[in-house]
RNA sequence: GGCCCGUUAGCUCAACUGGUAGAGCAACAGACUCUUAAUCUGUAGGUUGAAGGUUCGAGUCCUUCACGGGUCACCA
C-alpha cells in the first residue's frame, strides 16, 4: 500500500489530527523541535523511584523531564491522566489545569494518542500507589498523524506487524525484547570469538562465483565492469583464503542470500556466523559449538534448559553425537537392512522428493534424513559423518572414504550449524568440484560451481582447519522461543502490497 | 509452485441454512480536578481485499486474481 494511496484516502481521524496540528501551529508551537535533552528515560524513572513512598517523594520533590509516546488519555474536565510509553515501559502523567495554566491545558486538548511529548514535572504517587509525574509543562517531540491500533489488543494482524514493524514495536511492548536479545546474542558471539583470539573480517557479498554452499544464488550485474555478479550464498571460500594467508582464526557475521523458498525457517537473506580455526578439526568444532551456545544460554537466559514451543530443550553438555547412518537406522522408521539395498534407497528418495533430478546414493540418503529423521531431533544433536557426495568442501573420513568429516547440529528439528574438517588437498578439491559439475550437467542447479581461483589458493597450502557456519536467525529463534524466522528478523521479505 | 485456511470501520472482532452489515476501543460534540481497559450523554465512520458470475436478493454460494498464514515441494 503506497503512501500516495493513503494520501488520497484520508480517514476522518487523520483529518482531525491534521486540523489539530494546524491549530497548534497557529499557537506558535513547534511540533517537530530540533532537539530536547531529557533528564530520564521512563525506565530510569521507574527503576530509580518506584520504591520510594508517597511521603519520601513529597519530601524530595524529584523533578524529571521524560520523553515518551502518548498511549492512553483519561480526561476529567480540568484534569487529565495519561500514560506515556516507550519500548521499555509506561509512565503515568497527571496534568491539571491549575498547574500548567489555562492556555497550556487548552493546548493539551489538541494532543492525540500517539503524539510524542516530553513531560517536565514532579514525581508523586497516586491514591492507588502508581508512580506518576505531576506535569508542570510539556513540549512536543513529534505529532502523530495516524491513529494507533487498539490499546488493549495491540496490533494482532501478522501481515501488518511485518509490513509496519514500527507499529508492531510501538503497540506490542514484548516485541522489542526479541530484538534486544538478538543484539545481545550478536554481542556475546563477538566477545566469545574475540576472547579466543579470532579476528572478525568482512568478505565479499558480491561474488563472481557463488561458492561455499549448495544453493541457488541471486544474480545481479555490475555496469562499469560489464559483468555478472552473484550475491553470496556463503562466505566460506573467502574465509578459507584468509586461513591460507595465515590469519589462522577468523570469523564473520553477516548476511548471505539464497534464492529459494520462503518458510518459517527460511528468509532469502539471512544472517550467518562462520568461523575457521587452523589446527583443528570437526571434533574441535563440536566442542566449540557446545561451548558457544551454552555460554549464550547461561549468560543471556541464565539457564541451560530453555522452552521452545511445547518442548523443553536441554543445553546440558555433552550433547548427543551420532553418526548419520546410525541416525538413519535409528530414527527413519525403515528396517535396517533396507540401507543395504541401494536401488531401493534411490527409489524411496525419489518418491520423497519427486522433483529432484540426479540422485546419487549420498543425496538419496540425505533426502531420507531430511524427511524422516531431522524433525524428530528436538534436543541438540550432532549428526556426524554424512555422505561425502553432499559435502564437496569437507575432508573424507579417515576410516570411510564414503563419509565426510562433517556434522550438522540439529535443535528443535532445525539445522542450526554445519561444520567440517576443511578439505585442504587442492587436487582432491578439484575432483570434488568436477563431480559437482557433473551433477550440474544432469540438471542439479544447486551443485557447486568450479572455482579455479580457490583451487589455486589451496595450492599454496592450507593447514588442517576446522570451520563452521551457524544460522544466527535460527539460533535466535531457539533462544527467544519463536517458531517463525519472521519473528526474529525485523523486516522479513514480503511481497509488496498492491 | 501444490493443497488448506484467512482478508468485514483506523484497530480488535461479530453477523445461523443467502434476507436491512453490528459491537468495543479509537474519533467527533458535550459533562466531569486521583483516573487507570475511567465513567456518562449524543454523533459520525463501510464499494465486506479486487473483478466477474449465480440469484428476486450475496459479507455469506461459484470462478479468477491479489496479499497473508499453515503445510508440502524446493532448500541449510
Amino acid at each position: 500500500m503506497s503512501d500516495t494511496k493513503n494520501e488520497s484516502k484520508k480517514i476522518d481521524q487523520e483529518i482531525a489530527r491534521e486540523q489539530k496540528m494546524e491549530k497548534l501551529a497557529q499557537e506558535g508551537i513547534d511540533l517537530f523541535p530540533h532537539n530536547v535533552s531529557p533528564s530520564h528515560t521512563i525506565m530510569d524513572v521507574l527503576t530509580d523511584y518506584s520504591e520510594l513512598s508517597s511521603e519520601e517523594l513529597e519530601e524530595k520533590k524529584i523533578e524529571v523531564f521524560v520523553p515518551g509516546r502518548i498511549m492512553s488519555i483519561r480526561k476529567m474536565g480540568r484534569a487529565t491522566f495519561f500514560h506515556i510509553g516507550d519500548s521499555k515501559g509506561k509512565l503515568q502523567v497527571y496534568l491539571r489545569e491549575d498547574k500548567v495554566s489555562e492556555k497550556n491545558y487548552t493546548v493539551f486538548s489538541f494532543v492525540d494518542i500517539g503524539d510524542m511529548l516530553a513531560i517536565k514535572g514532579i514525581l508523586f504517587k497516586t491514591r492507588t500507589g502508581e508512580l506518576t509525574t505531576m506535569a508542570e509543562s510539556f513540549v512536543f517531540l513529534a505529532k502523530c498523524l495516524h491513529p494507533l491500533p487498539e490499546k488493549w489488543h495491540g496490533l494482532q494482524d501478522v501481515e501488518l506487524r511485518y509490513r509496519k514493524r514500527h507499529l508492531d514495536l510501538i503497540m506490542n511492548p514484548g516485541e522489542s525484547d526479541v530484538f534486544r536479545l538478538r543484539s545481545l546474542i550478536m554481542g556475546h558471539i563477538r566477545k566469545f570469538f574475540d576472547e579466543r583470539g579470532f579476528i572478525e573480517v568482512e568478505t565479499p557479498m558480491m561474488q563472481a562465483i557463488p561458492g561455499g554452499a549448495l544453493a541457488r544464488p541471486f544474480k545481479t550485474f555490475h555496469n562499469a565492469l560489464g559483468m555478472d555478479l552473484y550475491l553470496r550464498i556463503a562466505p566460506e571460500l573467502y574465509l578459507k583464503r584468509l586461513i591460507v594467508g595465515g590469519l589462522e582464526r577468523v570469523y564473520e557475521i553477516n548476511r548471505s542470500f539464497r534464492n529459494e523458498g520462503i518458510s518459517s525457517e527460511h528468509n532469502p537473506e539471512f544472517t550467518m556466523l562462520e568461523w575457521y580455526r587452523a589446527y583443528s578439526d570437526y571434533n574441535d568444532m563440536m566442542d566449540m559449538t557446545e561451548e558457544l551456545i551454552c555460554y549464550l544460554g547461561k549468560t543471556l537466559l541464565g539457564t541451560d534448559e530453555i522452552p521452545f514451543g511445547e518442548h523443553r530443550i536441554s543445553l546440558k553438555r555433552p550433547w548427543k553425537r551420532i553418526k548419520f547412518m546410525q541416525a538413519l537406522r535409528e530414527y527413519s522408521g525403515l528396517a535396517p537392512n533396507r540401507f543395504d539395498d541401494k536401488a531401493g534407497i534411490l527409489e524411496l528418495a525419489s518418491t520423497l522428493a519427486p522433483d529432484s533430478k540426479s540422485l546419487s546414493l549420498g543425496k538419496a540418503l540425505d533426502i531420507i534424513f531430511d524427511k524422516n529423521v531431522k524433525h524428530q531431533l528436538i534436543q541438540p544433536t550432532f549428526i556426524t559423518n554424512p555422505p561425502k557426495e553432499v559435502s564437496p568442501l569437507a575432508k573424507a573420513a579417515k576410516d570411510n572414504p564414503d563419509e565426510a568429516e562433517r556434522f550438522e547440529l540439529i535443535i528443535a528439528g532445525m539445522e542450526i550449524a554445519n561444520a567440517f574438517s576443511e578439505l585442504t588437498d587442492p587436487e582432491e578439491q578439484r575432483r570434488r568440484f568436477e563431480q559437482q559439475a557433473e551433477e550440474r550437467k544432469k540438471g542439479d542447479d544447486e551443485s557447486h560451481m568450479i572455482d579455479l581461483d580457490y583451487i589455486q589458493t589451496l595450492e599454496y597450502g592450507m593447514p588442517p582447519t576446522g570451520g563452521e557456519g551457524i544460522g544466527i536467525d535460527r539460533l535466535v529463534m531457539i533462544l527467544a522461543n519463536k517458531k517463525s524466522i519472521r519473528e526474529v528478523i525485523l523486516f522479513p521479505l514480503l511481497r509488496p502490497k498492491q
